[in-house]
RNA sequence: GGCCCUAUCGUCUAUCGGUUAGGACACAAGCUUUUCAAGCUUGGAAGCCGGGUUCGACUCCCGGUAGGGUCACCA
């Protein structure tokens, strides 16, 4: 209780903001501010040739836009090269590391990729059984004989993966490692590097994947652009609906309350009942889900939204068959419709207008529909489309009237 | 292949030894019509297989099968 919980998100700046990586900094965020703890970022670019600064804002941004505040300073490893070559010599001078020469035959040595160094810097495994306990997956178990003496850094520059996070973990207080599954054979070499440098263990939590709807892993090489945030985004999915959806996806609160804020969530989650398989991201959830946020937000937000997506603002193709409601008239269709832009005009009742009218429909089978669809549809050549009220409050009188009229040219 | 993980409707899931196996998305039919990015009604839809344990297994144990992850001088 008297330590602070610290938790991070580390992207590496490879690539664009990937579904994955919303839901990984969702549970991190979720569990540092249920327990008053602090969410923090830092950059992974340890890798030059990979890392390119503008994925690096394009990250920032998206956690920006999805609400997801971080604490504290941005960290970029590639900026404390310093700090990770002094851990480096300490463990060389205290021989937990060694220089390796590595020879291009040997079929022990990995495989060649990019440039190839002569020497690296390899650590020297203790070989030992490692455990540690896993907040989703229980007590894991690690035999890190396999793992044989792996490389830490290309040399006292260049810093690898495992000893970055090692160090950084340490040196900011991170207290618990929320992070994908597919880490989870990473943790016992951090541990193991953990121990060498003197450094606590943070408590892990490793997250079901996220899979496509063949149950593999979601990957942008094998499913595209569908991986990505800005995908969604850009198909109009509010920030709330995916962080809603993320959430639960191998997570549920047990209840069936489905629908969350973000404020909500964080009082709701827990840890402990993250599942330990995969779930299929289903994009006909997300987009429920959406509709669902859409409701709640003020009138004038949904109106921005609706209008974006139903382009209301090109200008109408409208199909003359198609303005007359079920079996009404086409001359009183004209009626309602030149009523209609007077009303309008007037800034009257036009709801009062169609329910007398509906009232006073002949058939059964019509109500309200014989005055309002054929205006919808005047409105905006669409089928479906929001109703007369919200198209008007969008489009304005203006422009509303003289699509009304353009109409009512074309049915005399 | 080694190591690790998983297994309930098509999908996300509830169930923590006794339920007509529940909900949501999707789907189908219908109703409603301020139609929809509203609502309502109805319907079809699931415990991978085989052994145990038990009075009783979806639930616990073992095996099989299937699927997934991971095995870089990437992160």
């Amino acid at each position: 209780m008297s330590q602070k919980i610290i938790t991070r998100f580390p992207p590496s700046p490879t690539g664009p903001m990937h579904i994955g990586n919303v839901r990984t900094a969702l549970f991190n965020y979720l569990y540092a501010k249920q327990n008053s703890g602090d969410f923090i970022v830092r950059v992974e670019d340890t890798d030059k040739a990979r890392s390119k600064k503008e994925h690096e804002e394009g990250m920032l941004e998206s956690l920006e836009w999805l609400g997801l505040k971080r604490n504290g300073e941005l960290w970029h490893q590639s900026e404390r090269t310093e700090i990770y070559k002094k851990y480096l010599q300490k463990l060389i001078d205290l021989g937990k590391a060694y220089i390796s020469t590595e020879t291009e035959g040997d079929p022990t040595s990995p495989r060649l990729r990019g440039t190839w160094n002569r020497e690296v810097i390899r650590f020297k495994n203790p070989n030992k059984q490692v455990t540690f306990e896993d907040l989703v997956r229980g007590t894991v178990g690690f035999d890190t004989r396999e793992l044989g003496d792996f490389i830490i850094a290309k040399n006292l520059e260049e810093p690898l993966y495992h000893l970055a996070v090692v160090v950084d973990d340490f040196e900011s207080g991170v207290t618990h490692v929320i992070r994908g599954e597919d880490h989870i054979s990473n943790t016992p070499r951090q541990i193991l590097l953990q121990e060498a440098i003197g450094a606590p263990r943070p408590v892990y939590a490793h997250l079901p994947l996220i899979l496509a709807s063949d149950r593999s892993k979601l990957s942008k090489r094998k499913h595209g652009e569908s991986v990505s945030l800005g995908y969604y985004r850009e198909k109009g999915y509010l920030p709330q609906a995916i962080l809603n959806y993320m959430a639960l996806l191998g997570w549920n609160p047990g209840t069936d309350q489905e629908i969350f804020t973000l404020d909500e969530l964080i009082k709701v989650f827990n840890i402990s009942k993250i599942h330990k398989g995969g779930a299929i991201f289903d994009e006909k959830k997300l987009e429920w889900m959406n509709k669902q946020h859409i409701n709640l937000l003020s009138p004038e937000e949904k109106q921005k939204i609706i209008a974006r997506e139903f382009d209301v603002t090109s200008v109408p193709v409208i199909d003359k068959t198609k303005v007359c409601w079920k079996d009404v008239s086409q001359s009183e269709t004209l009626k309602h419709l030149e009523r209609a832009v007077e009303i309008i005009k007037n800034n009257g009742d036009l709801m009062a207008y169609a329910i007398e009218m509906g009232k006073a429909s002949p058939s059964q089978s019509r109500g309200r529909g014989n005055v309002l669809w054929p205006l919808r549809y005047a409105l905006t050549g669409l089928e479906k489309s929001p109703d007369p009220f919200t198209l008007i409050a969008i489009l304005g009188v203006e422009e509303s009237i003289k699509r009304v009229e353009k109409v009512i040219e074309l049915l005399k």
